[in-house]
DNA sequence: GGCTCTCTAGAGGTCGGACTCTAGAAGGCA
DNA sequence: TGCCTTCTAGAGTCCGACCTCTAGAGAGCC
């Protein structure tokens, strides 16, 4: 009888919980049985392996930030940069065990090891991604006469840096941080350039 | 006979090699073993177990990467600010295999089961680092007017972010990367701010 | 040469985590 | 009611990593 007493996201919720603990291989298959109260045939009939364990975690977290944000690029350059930057701090604060995912980095959840489906379903997204990412930049190469690695720091690891020091420490998001990014994005594009 | 074979620094090297390759948890007795060419006896001759050995790696980097730093906190705020944006990204470059230690993070060196004495010698010198950032983040309030949060910002973490992007993905840190952190570092710091 | 003391080599003990396997619970359907 | 099919429980195997322990190598000193 299909039963499904538990749910496949209850127990990737235990894994991103295991991650906040700690680093990537805190989420063991004995720390998730424990964590979501599982048996390990409950785990093993949903995931092939722990790798294809981690490939979710990692999927889930990066396609829930990718979909709200993806919006934002239809925006004129400036303005999708700035939205992006705010974005990017207020979705840390509303889930922050799937910003600690993200803050760990792909490197960490052994992508050599996934499963060939969720390599797809990643590099699927990646493209998409990559291909947003890439429009903005030429936009804002015209509109504000930067260079791509400039551009780059600017409107992609500039947010990230906001949120990491917070994440990192496990302590909240500050109220006023979205208007620091935003300050900090539009004074880096716009100011002039010394010669 | 003091016979001293292998040197310590050698397995601490290897350990940092070891983490290049993937994350801290890369980082096993049996694989220094392996990649120092070493016996398991001669490890733990130097360091009492892992966690001594992990918090060497960690002491290592982080206070050559200060000392380092340390001069530069003389000079008048905004100068200074800008010379240790620009001397992080090429410390970065000199020593990747630290930077990548430093990247890594201290919660990933299981800094909870370090002996007292290893952290003992951390705290101390982060003390003494946090002293430093303290006296810049004053001289840089009085100088610009920015808040605690945004000076952090704009002076620790967005360095840190410009090199994160090029360590983390193994490439090597553009020549131009300078110019970019400290332009970047300038315009956030001296930009007009709206009302 | 003998003695000491530091350092090394490497065999094993122990433990925890990944994964396998089998028995069975339980809804739907004839 | 009895069968099928999905899902679960949990015992058990295997393997690798941390760490211990002992025998001994080799410089310095008398």
């Amino acid at each position: 009888m299909p039963r499904l007493v538990h749910d496949t996201s209850a127990i990737l919720d235990a894994a991103a919980r295991l991650l906040a603990a700690g680093s990537a291989d805190a989420i063991t298959i004995a720390g998730v049985i424990r964590e979501a109260a599982v048996s390990s045939g409950s785990v093993y009939h949903r995931f092939p392996n722990r790798a294809a364990l981690l490939a979710a975690v990692w999927n889930r977290a990066v396609q829930g930030f990718h979909a709200e944000l993806y919006p934002l690029f239809d925006d004129e350059p400036v303005a999708a940069a700035v939205a992006l930057g705010r974005r990017t701090v207020s979705w840390c604060r509303d889930h922050p065990a799937d910003a600690r995912v993200l803050l760990t980095g792909l490197g960490s959840f052994e992508p050599a090891a996934w499963p060939a489906e969720s390599r797809d379903a990643r590099e699927a997204d990646q493209a998409r991604w990559d291909q947003h990412i890439r429009r903005l930049v030429t936009g804002l190469k015209a509109a504000t006469g930067r260079a791509t690695a400039e551009i780059l720091l600017i409107v992609v690891d500039l947010p990230y840096a906001a949120v990491r020091r917070y994440l990192s420490a496990g302590r909240d998001i500050p109220a006023a941080l979205e208007d620091i990014v935003e300050r900090a994005i539009r004074a880096a594009l716009t100011a002039d350039r010394r010669p």
